[in-house]
DNA sequence: AACTATTTATAAGA
DNA sequence: TTCTTATAAATAGTT
């Protein structure tokens, strides 16, 4: 617009562009400020260089002119600036409606609001507090077993690794009496076979 | 800004400012096209008249501008638009959080996951378990044991409607043996007095 | 960043 | 509103 009138496309010159954005992004901003102060009116102004750099400019407040101007544009819009927002207002909902599902079903499971059940609604938790009862004695009953059955093992390797230390010690002598004496004494031999007997210890722990 | 100069402050005249208005804001719009364009600068121009009338201008879309723009601006606001919203968020996280520990409280009590918990949790299961059976089953024998009393209340009210009726139908006859038949057709005498048997009957039932 | 020849924008008038 | 026009302002190319 002077020396030489340029055409309005994109100019190739990289600097030539940078120093022209730079004074007509002046000019631009000036010209809005005059506007909105000689006319009282209300604007808002952003600007993203090529390289993304941000300049802005408002008469008042730019969140103010933009809510304004959403108000303005489409009341739908309001509460809703985004995509990503409707959809966690959507997954919210559903959120929601879980926990008053799960909130009832647990309710249910502890066996408060029974009030409001029917004999066979009623019928129908008592299977599943019965059935969950019985998964979980097994389970228990099966760590028991699997724990005595681990000491045992361990008993045994001990017990093996005495005998040998003794016959190495006394390599001669009747082992029978002291090898007794050793295990007795940490584990009486009628416990080390009964495998009925883990499970006693877990029902009993447990009932 | 020719033939005279004018002081940029807002114009007195309504009619020059209108026409101004109007002069102005085509100039400034061309002008930020020209920037988008010439620079590949992204613009967004929001102008609003001191009447309240919109005008609007973006190189893209003006939402757009507007979401780089916070995004830029003040990272915490991206997804915070308005109070209701954050608050809106903050729920959905509360919420989010509280669907996790309830679907884990729902697995335990259905006894599913057993295999990640110890003994004690376990017994603790047990327990929880263990207590809402004993309350089903309590619930089930009430209303069971209440069925069964309305029952019985109303055969007695039909026996003795029964009774009055037979007075009425033959006055001087002997009444107690069509009564006791009429009685033991419906309800053997023996079961109409046992409280036990109403319990007996509820545990039965789901046992 | 400063200069300046030109182009643009625009105030006032019609 | 639009057109005209004299002049102020903006700015492309240069330094």
């Amino acid at each position: 617009m002077t020396r030489q009138k340029i055409p309005i496309k994109k100019i190739d010159n990289i600097t030539a562009r940078q120093v022209t954005f730079s004074k007509r992004r002046r000019g631009l901003f000036k010209k809005a400020q005059e506007l909105s102060t000689l006319c009282d009116a209300e604007i808002a102004l952003i600007v993203f260089s090529a390289t993304g750099k941000l300049s802005e400019y408002a008469s008042s407040s730019l969140q103010e002119v933009v809510e304004k101007y959403n108000l303005h544009s489409d009341p739908k819009r309001l509460d809703r600036p985004s995509i990503e927002l409707q959809t966690k207002s959507d997954n919210f909902d559903m959120l929601r409606k879980k926990v008053t599902n799960m909130t009832q079903e647990l309710r249910l499971l502890k066996g408060e609001e029974m009030e409001e059940m029917t004999i066979e609604e009623l019928q129908k938790l008592e299977q599943l507090l019965d059935k969950g009862l019985t998964r979980v004695l097994k389970e228990k009953d099966a760590r028991i077993a699997k724990e005595i059955s681990d000491l045992k093992r361990k008993e045994n390797q001990i017990m093996q690794e005495n005998s040998r230390l003794k016959q190495i010690l006394t390599p001669e002598q009747g082992q029978s009496s002291e090898s007794t004496i050793i295990c007795s004494s940490s584990h009486p031999p009628q416990d080390c076979d009964s495998s009925d007997t883990s499970l006693n210890l877990g029902l009993s722990l447990f009932k």
